[in-house]
DNA sequence: TATTTTATAGTACTCTTTACCATATCTTCA
DNA sequence: TGAAGATATGGTAAAGAGTACTATAAAATA
């Protein structure tokens, strides 16, 4: 039998002994987004145990063996909202070697989007320690979730621009106003309100509702709803959503 | 102390018995891109050894307990090329329960991009068993190497239109004509010459040199340089590459 | 009914992209 | 030596997209 040293590498070697290679954790971490019309927030625990007894920490758990990444990111969704069919997205994996204290510990990054409204904490999970943030507030974190958290929010900013995904963030009904001020506080950015208007109703990705706004001080806008399936027709013709 | 059941979940319980947790093999898989000017290549090995014997691979390797996975990408890349400082991006990482015969291995995929030029397959790796294949000629491929592949072809196209980094796949020296001839099998896209010239030049990315193209049988044209400097400046005061 | 506030429609201007043409420059071959 | 062929390079006009701004409409409130 080879040894180590003369093999090519673990991978197609012959018949190594691969066990000291089988002693990887692997966790799922996920950054949970929600708007509530004024801010972008973002759904953190405090952690009840060593280590980092007490920090802020993204939800999280380890993968068990038998189970896929994707499956148990979203059994810690289920276990924390009580919700299912959330928008998740993988971001990245972090593999340093010393990131975790209890051992090598690989964790998948994901982020997820949810209507906040959707969003009731389940007392009988680890829920109860879980709150919305606005996402300027947060502080130092467990573990390197910190880094996890930046590169979530690096991402959606991101995806936002070219695909459309802040829907997912809004209620089934809005106004183009909601929707406006949604991108312009996730993108710290201004539009112009008309011409925002035109560039997103050009794209034809919007139903206009026979409703509109209620309880408001002033003239009520419109109600609209995006158009999921619109949406995936026109991709297929190669529409290419753009802020 | 705390049954399986009974804790919230495996990651923030107090003193569980983590043991079956820690089971995981964790891989680096890599997937090369190259352009020897006329198509678009990715390096490939001949799998020597059971499972998938014969069958073609993307070069990768189990991550050893006290390596981090970047640093095990470029072990991987260093022994198949012989060389340091290639261009690297995590992509995805590909964690289904059932993907390794060998046992439960999540592997993190990368892809890289190398100046074709600059390879040399080195006889003492396995190395020698890697060959280029372009990009439409790759047939079967072990385990769910050719779902990866897919996935990093699909980053490749989206990467290389928004930033500049179709020229780590050039030489040093390049025309314009080598660039638009680059971007058009890459995005498998028709541009105007005239017009592609002006695009990329008024980014102010590129620096002329005073020589031409030679051996040429006709009308030698200007060789150009990426200026890697400019773009990080440029970049920091908001400039945006784009096609 | 007047006032306030925001929604919605429209318009003129600028900038970018696109399609296309003209000329320059080099090689090759008669 | 010079014409032919090929590609590089420079330029222009039309179309389209983005931007800034103005005007009008509609609802609520006092």
């Amino acid at each position: 039998m080879q040894t180590l040293n003369s093999r090519k590498n673990a991978y197609t070697s012959d018949h190594p002994d691969l066990t000291p290679f089988f002693s990887f954790g692997i966790s799922v971490d996920c950054v949970v987004f929600g708007y509530d019309g004024v801010d972008v927030k973002v759904l953190v625990i405090e952690r009840g145990t060593e280590p980092y007894l007490g920090y802020q920490a993204i939800p999280g758990d380890l993968v068990h063996p038998q189970e896929d990444a994707v499956t148990a990111t979203q059994r810690v969704l289920r276990d924390l909202t009580g919700l299912e069919n959330i928008y998740l997205e993988q971001l990245y994996t972090f593999a340093g070697v010393d990131r975790h204290p209890l051992g090598r510990v690989a964790t998948i990054a994901y982020f997820s989007l949810l209507k906040i409204g959707d969003y009731n904490p389940r007392p009988s999970s680890w829920a109860t320690d879980a709150q919305w943030m606005p996402i300027q507030a947060l502080g130092e974190m467990a573990f390197d979730h910190k880094e996890i958290f930046d590169a979530a929010l690096q991402r959606l900013q991101a995806r936002v621009r070219n695909q459309p995904i802040g829907f997912e963030l809004l209620p089934e009904e809005f106004t183009l106003a909601d929707l406006q001020h949604l991108y312009e506080t996730l993108l710290n950015t201004q539009f112009d309100k008309a011409n925002f208007r035109k560039k997103i109703l050009t794209m034809d990705l919007l139903i206009p509702l026979d409703k509109m706004q209620k309880a408001v001080r002033h003239r009520p806008a419109r109600l609209y709803q995006f158009d999921a399936l619109r949406y995936e027709a026109l991709s297929k013709r190669g529409f290419h959503f753009e802020l």
